[in-house]
DNA sequence: CGTGTAAGGAATTCTGACACG
DNA sequence: CGTGTAAGGAATTCTGACACG
């Protein structure tokens, strides 16, 4: 787990170009704590996966109907729970089939 | 295919922290035709995928071995055609056994 | 509450070149 | 051939604040 999809690695510019909000939109979902970036040593810049990514762009259809960033919260963390229910099935299945498959 | 993997979002810095290479070597193997990175609009600053970064890890690897630049080149385009034709093989598997599978 | 914007500063990246070898 | 470095400029990102609402 914890692949490509959820490396830190992007800045908030192309996170802008790929989501098309504006960086001062990005900036205050992470201050309500709708994501969590990380941080570079010198500058402090921030740095997304491609999870934050989708993360922004599920915020932007909640914003668009109006729902307010606190509500937005509580729906992106009862998401998590039966996610990760799923992944670990579906892994699990996946095991089974593959269990001597090497690529 | 092209999902995280390949899209080119990462920006030369990371891409130095990540693979430990300095940002002249990176540069001169783009210049030397061994990766091929993106270009952003204004700046016209370098964006990477983590597919590049994978080959930048193989080229230091040979590179410490005194292998040239030239022949490391070769080398990357003869990786490519095998391994198309492996993925396409694991991905008819796949196919067959998750036929209906939706997640 | 959510978002825009102007402000000043700091860090990033770019290119072409000179150096060594 | 492969890599380091100093040089000057352009684009990016950061924060705190004021504005509107």
């Amino acid at each position: 787990m914890a692949s490509y999809k959820d490396k830190k690695v992007i800045s908030i510019g192309i996170v802008s170009e790929l989501t098309g909000l504006s960086l001062r939109k990005i900036r205050y979902y992470e201050e309500r704590g709708l994501l969590t970036p990380e941080r570079t040593g010198k500058g402090g810049s921030r740095r997304y996966s491609f999870s934050d990514i989708e993360i922004l762009m599920k915020i932007a259809e909640k914003r668009e109907e109006g729902v307010q960033t606190a509500e937005i919260r509580k729906d992106l963390n009862e998401e998590k729970k039966p996610q990760l229910a799923r992944k670990r099935m579906i892994q699990g299945q996946l095991n089974a089939h593959f269990k001597n498959f090497k690529t």
